[in-house]
DNA sequence: CTGTTAGCGCCTTCAA
DNA sequence: TTGAAGGCGCTAACAG
């Protein structure tokens, strides 16, 4: 049960299987006549192109390929699903593959995803420490475009969230509402299990937003920002949270998570310990998850633009891809401070 | 810049192509010597087999194409999640598509994975009633895998939750607690805007549950039972919601909503008009969403179990492929209940 | 406008 | 064990 070719229905049609070829695959020209017979034919056993061979010798596959940390991440899902849809209007298909945020991994898609020579890739480095598979996709020609993270001294195009900047901004909205103990909360994990160098944080993200995090808390004490790792999931960041919230007089007064679904940790551990958000402590998270807005107070976040941010990676793609431009445009969107409610004076205002 | 062919490597390695062919490929036999040579060869010039090729002479793509409704709803990221990962683990690629839960963009999907040559296909119906491109899948001889919902009258393989029999449950279990005006929520959309026939909805899963929903609430009087169609998105089914609470004696005094955005609006609609839950309103919602734990009272939910149900169909995929074998299980996962508080007594309790 | 011919990169006979 | 030749389905260059 092979499927139908060109020759097939060039045989029905009663032409060469150049001329088939013509009217099937929409080039050059071909009479009128000849083109109804031909489609006749190829409708009548049901051909369907083959766009492997097409592929073959066009060089081109139509297909991008995607490799993201986790789908089931609704920051991630949302910016998926926008590239798909930016990248379907261009007629590409999307090959999409999951690394769950480990390298090797990574690298294993990406290696397979050349393999299936993809016409271009839009890649959410899992570590910015490690770029030499990135810089293989550059050296096979391969049009590139990093998302949400771009790896260090790489010269290649990325879409970004200003993350850096907005966490700066939220940090010092912090200390000027009187807080001199904050706490940043994170999932990336260290080896020591706790923060001492920016350099252990893969997540460029993340690095990213503890980098501002840390840049605005300039001049205060060394007690005064904290940064906390190793928050894998809601329940790891609600024990992590319940147990620097038990310090007492040196507990921190207001938390920023990395993600919603820290924040969730965070809030939950609050409550559980009987601590008053926002007049006890406050509390501020990434993303603008659906829980944040029916939270009693609603949470403040920290919106980030996930569908612009994949539309936007998507585009800068199609460009590389069209025009051949290997120019490294990194384009950065701006993330959007929701206020809720949760967040309400420190002791210092 | 072409990437280096197999004749590539056989030129450097002194062979003939059919010999470096045969290590690269690692296929048939070849001496110790000449296979260090070729592998040699092969690294310097950073050779990597080009999969279309491949995949022209063998028939295989070891791709697997899915088309799902929504890649941005929690439930089927988390499936597609689920699904790649088996996939992966047997040496599968993943082409994934989104439908938008439109049959013509769902048409076009299934055409360009067909014409990609996968191996295999897993889709999530958009209208059950339509089934001619599901046929054409078959017909292709494309092993196929239906997802979350079946087409009618199609012997197809495929992996649901007990939809019918789990809202059936829920809904006794509100009639028991005494509540005679139920509502069911669902963003299915029909031609009048308002609900009279089971054979409008399309989307499987949601016709099984109001089907389980309808015969839960026989011997009860027409009142009693209620669909509210075209919920889509929380604000769309916040002011349903609304309209469906301000009928006073008339009002239903217990909802269930097909997913947990729609459970988001009806919260928020119940709040805003400060009908207390539970007391003066029951809720309960499809999927087991973050913040139906944290709201207040916690949400009643029935959690679909949307990681095995994903799992389940890469597997049966994967044998069917296999095996060659075109039985058409239908497996059926069941979903759970967990009670939260959001459900109390009704007035006849 | 149409047909002929020659590949794309790989696998797979068939000989040697 | 190795090599030469042919073909998968399609496009592309060249004649006619």
């Amino acid at each position: 049960m092979r499927p139908p070719s060109v020759s097939d229905v060039a045989r029905r049609a009663g032409v060469s299987k150049a001329t088939a070829a013509r009217v099937l695959g929409g080039y050059g020209r071909v009479s009128a006549a000849i083109h109804a017979a031909v489609s006749a034919a190829a409708a009548e056993i049901g051909y369907r192109p083959n766009e492997l061979a097409r592929s073959m010798t066009t060089g081109r596959s139509d297909t991008i390929g995607i490799v993201v940390g986790d789908i089931a991440n609704p920051f991630f899902a949302v910016a998926v699903h926008a590239m798909s849809q930016v990248l379907r209007a261009e007629g590409f298909g999307v090959l999409l593959a999951n690394s769950a945020e480990s390298l090797a991994e990574e690298k294993a898609a990406i290696d397979t995803l050349l393999g299936r020579r993809v016409d271009g890739m839009i890649v959410s480095p899992a570590d910015m420490r490690e770029s030499s598979h990135l810089r293989a996709i550059v050296d096979s020609g391969v049009p590139l475009v990093q998302f949400d993270r771009c790896a260090a001294g790489l010269a290649v195009a990325g879409v970004t969230a200003d993350d850096r900047d907005v966490a700066a901004e939220v940090t010092h909205m912090l200390i000027r509402r009187g807080h001199r103990r904050i706490a940043y909360f994170t999932a990336c994990e260290t080896d020591s299990g706790r923060f001492s160098d920016l350099e252990e944080i893969g997540t460029g993200s993340v690095r990213e937003r503890i980098a501002g995090f840390l840049a605005a808390g300039e001049g205060l004490e060394d007690t005064a920002l904290e940064v906390v790792v190793g928050a894998v999931g809601a329940k790891r960041a609600q024990s992590l949270a319940t147990e620097v919230l038990s310090r007492g007089a040196e507990a921190p007064t207001a938390m920023i998570a990395s993600d919603s679904t820290i924040g969730l940790g965070l809030y939950t551990a609050a409550r559980a310990a009987g601590i008053a958000i926002p007049q006890a402590l406050s509390l501020v998270t990434f993303h603008d998850a659906d829980w944040t807005a029916i939270a009693h107070p609603g949470i403040t976040v920290i919106s980030q633009p996930a569908r612009r941010l994949g539309e936007e990676a998507a585009r800068m793609l199609i460009r590389q891809i069209q025009t051949g431009d290997g120019t490294c445009a990194h384009r950065v969107v701006p993330c959007r401070i929701i206020p809720r409610g949760s967040v309400g004076d420190g002791p210092v205002s």
